[in-house]
DNA sequence: CGACAGCTTATTGTATACAAATACCATTCG
DNA sequence: CGAATGGTATTTGTATACAATAAGCTGTCG
């Protein structure tokens, strides 16, 4: 990460995100170069990996707009993530490792341990419930899947669905983990990819729901 | 096309796909350049979209190697097309236009009278094939995906694949796609995804046979 | 007024020089 | 003889200057 057009490139990212660059803003690679303290070169390079991953749109003459993403986008994304999850899912049933799957159960272990409290660690479920969504990619064994996966996974929108779960979701969120540990165990792919689509299904709309609240005109929180 | 990063992008991925640059081998900026003509810099352009789709790795070093495909890494990516062309078949069936429904019996008219006669002619299906398919993909309505098939669908094996097709598998294909094209009709969302999950399978194992043989071929080709 | 041509400015694309990192090889020491 | 070490060559990373292209503006003409 010591490299400058990785730093351009986490910088670059994080403004987009945090919201310092606004949707539709038109960006500028000179003026990038100055806000990240870097030549053009590698902030070009970071523009073009950003532009994969769609955080950057390019017009047909390519200048660079940081994209806007409507909640129809976003919840495209989770459906192809739920798609491609459970495929992983299904792969990761008849190839997981025995420490693999030690691994998983000790995860989950930790996620239980910081929400059965008055007041959960959400950073703590946080951190495993990525390590343990990892560990079921890296089971999968296809480095396509995984940079298809890292294209609509994006940490942050995980982090700010996290931070809506009541305790109701963060329950589910551990059980349906335990469950597909479960179907795992018995080998059981179509069983893994079914929990797998049921749990980031739940998640988007439980986003949805607090996205659409925050948009929209006061509305009462409703079954997820 | 005219913009010197997308000439080397274009010169490498054929010299690639050719075989002229052969697996495993290492490639590097300066001799690439010279090839191309132009100098490092839309090389290094040019190798980030390739890494980026795969036809490239790089190692810890950051230096540059032509990616090798297992038939088990080819059947993966099938795989993936599979399950995203079914996808996009599912969307499509629910947002299809009746332009492009007319659009896609043009296309596949086109497709029968290309192969109903005694020397089908190939480029002429694939040139309908691609446009077919490519309008189940604008149906769809998805830049994401559209991204991510693009990534799985490369027109070298498709052209491949078609050139070990007989006529009974050229005849398959077109009534495959008659068939999407009645689920279409039917606004049959299911019924669209089944067929084209056939369709790619089908393709799939069509190449793969073809491939088996052309391996031992090229071994008996080496020893000679 | 409106539209359009031509100029000016802004922005991206490319080439090149140099810096940094890494691999390769030879030499030495145990 | 093998392993470690140092220096050299090779390769990639970055900065910068310049070229090409597109956008915006202004003034003129219909």
């Amino acid at each position: 990460m010591s490299r400058a057009s990785d730093r351009a490139y986490n910088h670059i990212r994080n403004m987009i995100l945090s919201g310092e660059l606004s949707s539709g803003e038109q960006i500028r690679e000179e003026a990038l170069a100055d806000l990240c303290g870097v030549s053009r070169t590698p902030v070009r390079d970071a523009l073009r990996r950003l532009e994969a991953e769609l955080f950057i749109r390019r017009n047909e003459s390519q200048r660079s707009f940081v994209a806007d993403w409507s909640l129809d986008d976003l919840e495209e994304s989770f459906q192809l993530r739920a798609m491609l999850e459970a495929y992983a899912a299904r792969r990761a049933a008849s190839r997981i490792t025995w420490d693999q799957l030690a691994r998983l159960r000790s995860h989950n272990d930790a996620i239980r341990q910081a929400i059965t409290v008055s007041a959960p660690d959400i950073p703590k479920f946080l951190d495993h419930n990525r390590q343990f969504h990892a560990i079921v990619l890296e089971a999968a064994g296809s480095e396509r899947l995984s940079g298809m996966l890292a294209q609509v996974t994006e940490q942050p929108v995980v982090l700010r669905t996290a931070r809506q779960y009541d305790m109701e979701n963060l329950k589910r969120s551990h059980y349906e983990h335990d469950e597909l540990i479960i179907a795992f165990d018995h080998r059981d792919g179509e069983w893994a990819a079914a929990v797998m689509t049921g749990h980031i299904r739940r998640a988007f709309h439980a986003y949805a729901a607090a996205h659409s609240s925050d948009t929209e005109i006061n509305r009462t929180d409703e079954a997820a």
